[in-house]
DNA sequence: GTCGTATTTTTGAATAGTTCAAAACAATGA
DNA sequence: TCATTGTTTTGAACTATTCAAAAATACGAC
């Protein structure tokens, strides 16, 4: 369900962001849509709030991340995909086939839930783990 | 050391490839540039084929990894970068200051390394797993 | 409530990285 | 050496994203 309008005020005020039209829209739509590219985000905003530009939902996507509030995921040969499940360290399953995205939770929760075999001397911050795979329907197309 | 010209000429027949002038630049580029960028594997290749084009060089990366001779990999935020190591299951560790990139062995040598907790259904063949951090020159230039 | 300021949105253009397509050219097997 | 098929060149197109300036708006102070 679409989080009541005051959440959605209280999420973006807690962020240290104004809360604007654009920004309550690009919310919901990733409330509604948990693994998005920005141009299915636009085209939920605009269902709503028809004048909206993709600059301004880039924009406040760009503001989201920043603060914290949303997360940008590029699984390779994918445009940016954003969600808002910021608060624990999970990772991604991806379809090679439709590029479906899926969230799979992380053992460990905390970053970096892995350690690399080898440092090369850097500070090691996170593990990011991506599963490819096949989902179900592109499974059962590619018989 | 650049692989001997014969060894080149194995390593693409032997993927079922044509040997090309471009073709022998290219895998000579990745040997020498084991993580390198499209343009940079075209500017590699230009010192000894001055003629060559960008175009060709892509062509060129894309029927190595179509052949199974290199792989793409492709960081969140940087384009995709060419590697000859295919042989093995490895990861990678990616400086967040300058995008440097080193191998990771894996542990467990073979795909998927890694088992998701969830499939939801998806067949799984491989985890990717991208280690972010700062590379020591990156370290010292932010304190 | 009104005002002023800093922030946000709009508009329009620009960019990087990559791919498409057709014609000229070259590697390989016969 | 020739014919065929695959490769390279040329030039354009495309997607996802970012930049920049002007118009509009949110919010704190009064």
């Amino acid at each position: 369900m679409a989080p009541a309008s005051v959440e959605t005020e209280i999420a973006l005020r807690h962020a240290g962001l104004r809360v604007t039209e654009t920004r309550r829209g690009v919310y919901n739509a990733l409330h509604a849509l948990p693994h998005a590219r920005a141009d299915e985000v636009f085209a939920r905003v605009r269902e709503g709030l028809p004048a909206t530009s993709m600059q301004s939902v880039y924009n406040a996507l760009g503001d989201f991340v920043d603060a914290g509030l949303a997360r940008r995921i590029e699984p390779a040969g994918h445009p940016g995909l954003f969600e808002l499940r910021v608060a624990d360290n999970h990772h991604h399953l991806v379809c090679r086939g439709c590029g479906r995205v899926e969230d799979v939770d992380c053992v460990a929760g905390a970053a970096p839930c892995l350690h690399p075999q080898q440092t090369h001397g850097f500070s090691v911050e996170a593990a990011e783990v991506t599963f490819w795979g096949m989902c179900p329907a592109c499974a059962a197309q590619s018989e």
